[in-house]
Parts: structure tokens; C-alpha cells; sequence
DNA sequence: GTAATTCCTCAAGTTCACTTGAGATCAAGC
DNA sequence: GCTTGATCTCAAGTGAACTTGAGGAATTAC
């Protein structure tokens, strides 16, 4: 058991391209042990902290903010069930509340369309506080920095 | 009625900095008018133009996207209320769509949290379908291009 | 009428998340 | 043992969405 992976065997495990695995590790993602060549060795926990790092991402969550959960968690070995929990929490509260967000926007937006959204002072999507939220831990940098 | 804005005012109004909305210009989401001086000059329909990129930005649409919506919308005037109407639907099935992924991934998450999530194969959060579900047409460059 | 803003264009820089390429080394199959 | 393929490092490129800066002209405020 413990079989060590080579970089090609992740990508193919992960689907994600070498390159990236690699790029990962610069941001401190994963933490490979090398070989006397030289070469990359990856340990089985690593497809979990991979795929983990693919979920948050699909959230939405950037690299940096994925590493400083992810720093949490053991190195080089797999999480424990309560790691995962804690983590998997945060995603479910995170969900929550996007999903709230969203339905406030979609609500507002309904009554935008009865309206014609001839009177901007009152378009539910012209409201910056609802932009931020709907998006949540999203695309950050789609929307600038304050509404101000 | 119908005074010219510049593009300061334009600025003042929506919130965008000056250079952004010469850059939105540049990729097609507006199209103001020069003065003798070659100065840029807006209607106030730009405002809601505006507002309406802003808007679509923040449910992760890409400039790309929003100018080919806008395409159908006149360019110097406001939309008319069909106009309007025709892309707070698009806007509405697109939110429901991103509620329903979400839904989805929150349920499936729940169960990894219960199981520890000791098996990648049944893991919810390693799912290459939900996970392109889950952001529908949001941050797309942040999932790579298919599953495959 | 002049000084202070605001605006103009154009080029280049920024961040994020990677990919691509060059040139070289390592590992594995036969 | 040698060739083929995988891997190595490091630099540079990509695309989205902008910002920043330079150098200069127009507008506004007094």
C-alpha cells in the first residue's frame, strides 16, 4: 500500500494537467518528497487535497484563500474525518449562503421585469450591496473593490 | 432634458472608474458621441447600459457575453421596456439554473460531511459535472476547459 | 485670460491561474 | 545498452478585465 505517484500518474488520477500540479506546489498546495533523480513522488492523500483544491475552486474560492485552508490539514498525510468536517462545514455555510443571495437577486429581479426597469433608483440589479452578496466568496475581481 | 454627460459624470453616476468605461468602449458596451473637442459625450441611457454590464458582471458573465446581448439593444437610446423584459428573463432562468446547482452540490455535500468522505469515488465535491453545474456561466477560466 | 481640472490617446503594467517552450536529465521497455 | 517517454527547471506567453503613466489638448473656474 502507499504506493508512491508519479506527477503523470496524479494528473491522470486528478485529471488536472501536470503543469498545474506543479503550479500548485508553488503555491504551496501540495508538498511532493522527490526521488533520488529528482523527480516528483506524490502520496495517495495528495488526489484528496487535489480534488479538494477543485471543488473550492468551483466555489469559487481563489488559490491563496484555498492554501490557507488547506494549511490546516496534515502535509503529507490524508485528512482526518473531523479535518474534512470542519472543512466541508465551511463549504455548507458558504453554499447557504450564496444560494441565498441568489434567490434575494432572482426576487428582485422578478419584480424588475414586471416593471420594465424604467426607474433606475429602484432596479433591483442596480444595487451594489446586491451585486456583492449574489456573488459571494465568487469572482472577487469581477466587481472591483468597494461600492463606495 | 437629455443632457450630455461626460465621461467623469458617467463615472460619478455608475461608480466605474473613467478608465474602465473607456474600456468597455473599446470592447463594444457603449458608444458615446464626441463634442467638438473630441470629448466623449453620453446619454443617460448609458447609465442603465452600464448598470446593466455591472449587473451581468456580478452573475459572472464575460464582457464578451454581455456585449453580444447588447448587441440587441439600441445604442444611443434607452432599451424599451421589451427589450428589458426579454433579458431579465434570460437573467432569471440563468439565476435559476445557478440555485439549483448549488442546491444540488449542498445535498450531496451533506453527505460527505457525514461520511468523513474516506471514498473519492463517491465524493460529491468530485464530481466534473457538478462542479461545471455549480458555477453555470460564471468564472469559467477558473475550470479549465472540459472534464473530459 | 490664465490656472486648474478634466479629458484625450496609446503603450505598458497588473493579477489570477495556468500553459507553452526550450534545453536537459531521468526512468523504463526491450 | 539504448531509445523512447516522462520528468526536470526556468522563462515567457495567455486572456480577462482593468489600471497606470506619459505627453498633450480641451474645458471650467475665477
Amino acid at each position: 500500500m502507499s504506493a508512491q505517484l508519479t506527477i503523470g500518474d496524479l494528473a491522470a488520477r486528478t485529471g488536472l494537467a501536470v503543469s498545474a500540479i506543479r503550479f500548485y506546489e508553488t503555491h504551496g498546495l501540495v508538498h511532493p518528497l522527490r526521488n533520488a533523480g529528482g523527480h516528483r513522488r506524490y502520496g495517495r492523500a495528495d488526489i484528496r487535497r487535489l480534488s479538494f483544491v477543485m471543488a473550492a475552486q468551483a466555489l469559487g474560492f481563489g488559490l491563496s484563500e484555498i492554501a490557507a485552508q488547506m494549511a490546516h490539514l496534515p502535509a503529507h498525510k490524508a485528512p482526518s474525518k473531523s479535518d474534512w468536517s470542519r472543512i466541508s462545514k465551511g463549504f455548507r455555510a458558504d453554499i447557504d449562503a450564496r444560494i441565498a443571495a441568489l434567490e434575494s437577486l432572482r426576487d428582485r429581479l422578478d419584480s424588475c421585469i414586471g416593471c420594465g426597469c424604467l426607474s433606475l433608483e429602484s432596479c433591483a440589479l442596480y444595487n451594489p450591496a446586491d451585486r456583492a452578496a449574489a456573488s459571494g466568496p465568487g469572482p472577487r475581481y469581477l466587481m472591483g473593490e468597494d461600492p463606495d
